[in-house]
DNA sequence: CTACAATCGGGACGGTCATCCCGGTTGCCG
DNA sequence: CGGCAACCGGGATGACCGTCCCGATTGTAG
């Protein structure tokens, strides 16, 4: 049986790393995690060997809620609302979490692996809607998943985040067939 | 006078560090470009005493011939028109300049300020093309250069760049008002 | 051709960071 | 309450890189 302050020391790197990645990206070193969680450097390479790991943990968390947001909103609504949805909610949660944006920016991460792999395949949901509105004559058949990356990488790379509406309204409208 | 050998390294080093940006982008070490020059890293310090410095050098040769470009399509087309060629100008540059991609993602370096600095303001041809565009009702008027920016790096961020005529459509389309 | 100064090469240095390791500590079972 | 195994802290280690420095070299003026 694990020992008290071990799952508590888990939980509470847990806890700061994912507030840290989310305010201020993937580049914090480690070191700092274990300072501000109040631990030493030793117990966060222990709960979570690599860097990797650590925030692999935290992404798997962010993805399984939009995984299970998805499920709702394809069985809620049409494709193609749901399709812009879904954009929509991965977009404005990746805008908030400065980490989650580097990592679908692809700075060393496969979230569409990790995801994959945990069952939490937001992007195979995202996939799936886009086929099912082309089909349905909704969406412009030639766009591929990747196109629909890119934009998404677009819209967070927007830095002051104050126009994400206005931006998610341009690329709406390009996508409509 | 400066000495024959100094003004060709200086010229190789240039050559090289272009070519290698472009293939391999920016995270190269300079030890690296160095070595495939055939010269000492202290040369390339000489030189170009930052990494900085020496990215600064090839990006402003980029930016003057988009800056030419520019005015060229100022002069040609109506605004709208000149506005969308440009950005997609812009876009392919990148498309097949890693290092050129990276630098307008804003991985520290200000293309906008190096760029307005040294006469090339690309961004700011960008941005009055916009405005222009929108005073004469053919672009959606709440769309921001910021947002502009942001599909630029969308663009910029589509690994294969297979599709980028089908972005490229597809932002034209949500962007005309 | 000679000598000197500009230039060169590449190793040294300093800084950053992830990961590993180990002596000290402490929760927990009996 | 005693003892041990699991766990802790944080310093040590090693890798990587940009920049600087200096003894060796070489172009060039005279």
């Amino acid at each position: 049986m694990a020992r008290a302050d071990a799952v508590r020391n888990r939980a509470k790197v847990l806890e700061v790393a994912a507030q840290i990645f989310a305010t201020e990206g993937l580049s914090v070193p480690v070191h700092e995690i274990a300072r501000r969680a109040g631990v030493g450097t030793g117990t966060v390479s222990r709960h979570f060997p690599t860097k990797e790991d650590l925030f692999t943990a935290i992404l798997l968390d962010r993805m399984a809620g939009l995984t299970r947001s998805a499920d709702e909103l394809a069985k809620r609504y049409d494709p193609a609302t749901a399709f812009f949805e879904l954009f929509a909610m991965v977009v404005r949660e990746g805008a908030h979490h400065l980490g989650l944006a580097e990592a679908l920016a692809g700075n060393g991460y496969d979230m569409d692996t990790i995801g994959a792999e945990a069952g939490f395949d937001v992007a195979g949901r995202l996939h799936t809607l886009l086929i099912m509105a082309q089909q349905a004559g909704t969406i412009r058949p030639e766009i591929g998943i990747g196109d629909v990356k890119a934009l998404m990488k677009g819209c967070l790379a927007d830095e002051a985040n104050k126009n994400l509406d206005t931006l998610l309204v341009v690329i709406t409208a390009g996508l409509r067939a």
